[in-house]
DNA sequence: TTGTACGCGTTATCAA
DNA sequence: TTGATAACGCGTACAA
């Protein structure tokens, strides 16, 4: 069914029945003709013609790391609210955080001609920048703040400086378990926090206080049990994630040890499950369903001007403050 | 950047470069040329006026009801990555649970001439099957068995019966917390399981040992609230979904009494969640990811053979006994 | 207010 | 092996 059949049915040229579509010159009665056409037909154009024609896909490309991940999903979801709010579909892409398949699908992208692109990254490289710069259309970064682009991110750094401060006011001896700093958000920034406050309240950080793990549960279990193993006297454990937290949790109560009296614990995210757990896990709110609708709006405002003024959000945050902190 | 332009630069016709990207008779020396020009302007041929030509997108629509969901991103993730595998794009469309979204966004798919559809859909009404009979792309829905469609599902029933086996071993007054029925493979079927086999080891069923509940850890806490207010001498409870066995737990804690000892649980999906929670809680494994996987894999079939033979495909699964059971 | 004709970027047919 | 040309479905400038 295409848009010459309907003019056929209508008793019209195809021309009439496109300015009938696209708000032009129709009389009133050929107007009724068409539409009744159309509604019987159930008549759409196809987006594919008319987006050759127009040059305009309606398309936004959202490239994700992972989608089985609370704060990922929460983003997502954000971006699919505003962006279908706008008449945009969304086309996902699902990387496992695979550098390669990044690039790929920015190609795919560009064969497609999305109009703009959601780059949810952890990781950029040189091929990445180059990529990116050879595209022409709009990106906006989510996650990470990346000089020169758009972006929306959240404000690690504070979060983190705030969360020592909630720990020196109680603690003596923090330690922390971080993520890979090639990940500038949550490894570089959150750790230059702890780094920076700890050494604002007076206390020295120590290689021996200090531990690295994945974005996981049993990750974290380890990095704790590494990280109590050769530092005991530790009684506060800031966590880069709450995956991290929760396994620090776990490992934490087999060692016999009380949360938050003899160890406190604090996690980033504001996962489901710091609320569930027993204590419930003390953790920085960052607003990531806002974040997504965020991005999506500041994609569309490039869009509709026409200009990429490389605009830069810092989110913000709140403690959520829980049971594994003391007072 | 067009084939015109490669053409001209490459001093042959578009034709010529049409062949070559499409394995057509080009001489080696055009072959090169060709190749290079290509390589150096990174021309990638558009995506639209290929599909328009080709009457074929690369595109796969799919519809999910939230994406923020354990069970549903496991799916999405499966899905990705085979589709991803064969050179197709994922359109993904999130409805919320909104029919009128899922209408919607059907023919938004029309409109966008998907090659096919994978449906994760919880209801389905006349206008879903009105809707879905005009289409005429192949669908596969995921998650619900619907007759006269290509589906993959879950085997709720059997693995409730399974769930309630459990149960009976060592308990003697068994509840149940359900969710809507409308949604038939969480609701209905998974409540049949519980009481078909509630009925076979000669246990009478009865009303007062039943609720229902959204689907959500609050949720599940207010209707075991009201569960156990009726009806104190549960000594388990069978919830039809994860988050509310969790609620369950957070509950049954705080009335004082223990898991499994006094009450014991099972929940459904084997959530991340459930393994966290002390005690950790008895839940069935549904092969989520593989079902995602399933579905892609039986819409390629589809594709590719060009004839839907409506195959319906049950899923396996695997009860993940933790410590919420006696025994 | 309506219709004719062209072009968007491809691929496929056909003749050379 | 190559190139001219038609066609995919649509929107729009232009002429009527």
């Amino acid at each position: 069914m295409n848009i010459n059949e309907i003019a056929k049915l209508a008793g019209v040229s195809r021309a009439t029945v496109s300015r009938y579509l696209n708000d032009g010159y129709v009389s009133e009665e050929k107007r009724k003709v068409i539409k009744d056409v159309i509604e019987q037909t159930g008549y759409q154009p196809s987006a594919q013609a008319q987006s050759l024609r127009k040059q305009v896909t309606g398309l936004i490309g959202v490239i994700i790391p992972r989608i089985q991940s609370e704060s990922v999903s929460r983003m997502v979801a954000g971006i699919s609210r505003v962006l279908s709010e706008s008449g945009y579909q969304l086309l996902l892409a699902n990387t496992q955080n695979n550098e390669k398949e990044e690039l790929k699908y920015l190609k795919t992208f560009r064969k497609n001609h999305v109009d703009g692109i959601i780059f949810m990254g952890t990781m950029f490289t040189k091929a990445h920048f180059s990529l990116m710069k050879e595209l022409e259309v709009p990106i906006v970064i989510l996650g990470q703040q990346v000089e020169g682009y758009s972006c929306v991110y959240q404000d690690d750094y504070n979060a983190a400086k705030e969360a020592v401060r909630l720990l020196v006011g109680s603690g003596k001896t923090i330690g922390y378990i971080g993520v890979n700093t090639r990940d500038k958000a949550a490894g570089t920034h959150r750790k230059k926090g702890f780094l920076e406050e700890l050494t604002r309240n007076g206390i020295k950080a120590e290689e021996k206080y200090m531990e690295e793990a994945d974005f996981a549960v049993e990750a974290g279990y380890e990095a704790t049990n590494r990280l109590m193993k050769r530092s005991p006297d530790i009684d506060s454990i800031l966590c880069a994630t709450d995956s991290i937290a929760v396994g620090a949790l776990k490992h934490i109560r087999e060692l016999g040890k009380r949360i938050p009296d003899d160890i406190q614990l604090i996690g980033f995210g504001d996962n489901a499950i710091t609320g569930i757990v027993e204590p419930s896990i003390t953790t920085v709110h960052f607003y990531y369903h806002t974040s997504g609708e965020e991005s999506a709006r500041l994609l569309l405002e490039i869009l509709s001007s026409g200009e990429d003024f490389k605009k830069q959000i810092k989110m913000g945050y709140r403690m959520n403050i829980q049971e594994s902190t003391r007072k």
